[in-house]
DNA sequence: GCCAACGTTGGC
DNA sequence: GCCAACGTTGGC
């Protein structure tokens, strides 16, 4: 299957690029939108790249690269009655939530900012610069994939 | 199964 | 901190 690219969002007060360079690998759990799930469960394939963003952030933008190192496995957190993420109407059974893991690949040495992803026409059908788009995992163009990187390196 | 009310996201 | 956009919930 050929390789898909995707864009993950993260509060970086939360979850930052830092943390997972430090941590090399992190589940991606506590995702609640079924849209979000649904492309973790179903579309993403080992070894799709992710640009990991900085959402609430200031500025806003792509902090760097990840990529599927887990298919989706069912999210533990649904069941810890002390997270904030804990689901009742979940049960073990018939598990609700599940997430993908992800590995750390590299973190950008020029950060991307929002703004000049907007600036950039060649980028203006991203989803993450549509407005009110606020899905936490979106599929991205391979070719826009590549031009953020390119911008990255400039 | 409609839809108003409410909660959350996330840029600004 | 504001608020627009959108998802979810729950009464009917």
């Amino acid at each position: 299957m050929a390789k898909k690219y995707w864009l993950m969002k993260s509060e970086p007060s939360v979850y930052s690029i830092d943390n997972l360079k430090k941590d090399k690998k992190t589940l991606w759990d506590s995702i609640r939108n079924y849209q979000a799930r649904n492309f973790m469960m179903k579309d993403m394939s080992l070894g799709d790249e992710v640009l990991f963003y900085h959402s609430n952030a200031e500025p806003p933008g792509v902090a760097g690269v990840a990529k599927v190192s887990k298919l989706a496995q069912v999210d533990p957190t649904q069941f810890d009655k002390k997270s904030k993420y804990f689901d009742a109407k979940s049960t073990k059974e018939k598990p609700r939530w599940y997430c993908v893991e992800l590995q750390y690949v590299k973190k950008f040495s020029n950060y991307v900012p929002l703004s000049d992803i907007k600036e950039n026409k060649q980028l203006k059908n991203m989803l993450v610069v549509q407005r009110g788009q606020r899905l936490s995992i979106q599929p991205v163009k391979e070719k826009d994939f590549q031009q953020v990187l390119k911008m990255a390196q400039s």
